[in-house]
DNA sequence: TCATAATCGAGACGGTACGTCCCGTCTTCCT
DNA sequence: AGGAAGACGGGACGTACCGTCTCGATTATGA
């Protein structure tokens, strides 16, 4: 085995040590002591990679939702929302996730270099699926579309943060078919 | 002076050395020392009153933001929401309400406290102001108007918080102006 | 009691704590945090009034050896001086005499420190001593007398730190008869 | 080149490395990996030859103060001890004296076998000049000769740790001179 | 001349103690 | 009598080294 594989090995030891201790208890009680005894590394080992506990969390979360987030082209747009609201709302929800929001709403910086980095590619994928759409007729091509997603991402956010509470299915169908409506071809007619 | 009045006075003068703290480094910085100190009042007379830092900002917030969202039953529908979320991004902006989103995040409970005591009568506020609306005829009855007020406020929160950037006028405005689209009257012909 | 009194005890206590600890083991695996779990305080306590472990031990010894190197004029000069050392080698080879041998060597500016503040006196009192002898007769008035208490002195702490070794009584008795041997009035008969 | 050159160089290099840096700061802020560093070896090496750092100074004393306390028979008593005792100072005032002394402190057991090894043949390389001194008819035969060495030895290491302070060229004359005194022949008329 | 083995630098690793910071409690003493 | 001032026990922080260990690059040797 190689240093890297070890290495590698290693983190995924640490990121499911941050896994489940974040299971068991809130964010602001997570100690790096108790991520170094549950991952059976030296703290140490853990500060040579993170500069901060908010680093590892954000890591964790990384690691942790890695391509779920990929669409399905043949899909319909539609769907391709549901399922793509359906499993944001379940990445936020998971206890990784319910960190990884505190660690955004506490580091303003990390917030910044997260959105670049993890957010905005998932835009770009939705921009993608919502051009070909334009392309196939399905739906109109003027309309603000950044606008319009944040109309899709914001309220499931919001609903986690703010009512603590996780958006089920017939919530995140509702808020598509809502917003969706008015950007449908037929829509227009 | 009555004891009343004095306890009044020493809480604004914690409330405004909250302020003026969180004015100068971030919450996760606060520490109830430095409000002491600011404040000229020993810790356990903060102890006293709030159980937690947490909770002392969550007061230093509702003092602070008190009575800015009320609505003018005489303006537009389409004006109420503008003012309403302009200032709803401003307070949330503020470093007050910065550090509001900070403890929001971090303390579920609390959350759910704040929504009841604070969000909630805004939100029936405003669904006040849609009953009246659809009385004077301006808007359509059947609509999901729960949704529609997440599609609103969604926004707002998830672009200070991950955008890191408060919503300008203009944003606000296309905001408002995208979800009140479909549910107008005209709309409908 | 007072917050004087209060204070006095905890640091007693600490005292206490650092001779037990240094009764199971050597100073170099002396730890802070020991010290706090066996005294009943915080860590932070210690910090408080002693800046480094070195300091705390040298008050230990400071508070350990207190008063007992009153020199007794009703005595002869050779008992006072047997005593004197047979007390110093004493203090030297407890424990807490040790530990302060290795605190002397490890920092060289405490050990000026508590040459000036411990030792000084000592040699004075010494030298108080030699003055009356010579006052009464009993030794020659033209001698290196600084000289004469290295030769005292030394001895003592060098056997116990290099021969690993307290001095015996009779050594002590011989040492002490050598060096008075040509001072003695009757020596220059 | 054989192994054993190669082997002893990477030891004088260690060796000088440890000078090097005993020049720069005190023995409690010498770090193993400091001296690897300087040395150009792996801290492995070290550990090899060495169990602890205490071991490896030890060593560099040794090395560095190798052949230095040779008597020369033909010099007088007084003259090979003026020479002894200020080779002796001069080497305990050295930075890597001054760290020997730490270790000796620091370490009873190490105390033991450096006196073993080192100081008593040295002593006994004295006695035998002494011995010699008494064939000569220069001094008396019948003198504590032990204790004798013990008032010259111990004033140097005294004044060396707890004044702080070398022992200049006059105070060794007068301390040689001092204890000479009465073991002259001369001294008996 | 080249592969093959041994050696050693480099430094990652699990640990431990450090000294600091701040928590939330509790006591003292001044106004 | 009530509150500021701040000492206190506690506990996590992030750092510095320890002594052990693994990995590769660099030799040194025997085929």
């Amino acid at each position: 085995m190689t240093q890297d594989e070890k290495t590698s090995r290693r983190q995924d030891c640490i990121f499911q040590a941050v896994i489940e201790a974040l299971s068991e208890y809130e964010y602001y009680q997570l100690t790096i002591e108790d991520i170094a005894a549950r991952a059976g590394v030296g703290k140490s080992t853990i500060y040579r990679w993170w500069k901060h506990k908010s680093e590892l969390v954000l890591d964790t979360f990384r690691a942790h939702t890695a391509s779920i987030f990929d669409l399905d082209l043949a899909k319909t747009l539609e769907d391709n929302l549901i399922q793509q609201l359906t499993r944001l709302a379940q990445a936020l929800n998971h206890p990784v996730g319910r960190a990884l929001l505190v660690v955004m709403a506490n580091h303003r910086e990390l917030a910044g270099n997260f959105f670049h980095d993890f957010l905005l590619p998932r835009r770009e994928q939705m921009h993608a699926l919502l051009q070909q759409s334009i392309e196939r007729g399905e739906i109109r091509s003027d309309y603000p579309f950044d606008l319009m997603l944040d109309t899709l991402y914001g309220p499931i956010h919001y609903k986690i943060i703010f009512f603590n509470r996780m958006p089920d299915d017939a919530y995140i169908r509702a808020l598509v078919s809502l917003v969706l409506q008015p950007v449908r071809m037929q829509a227009s007619h």
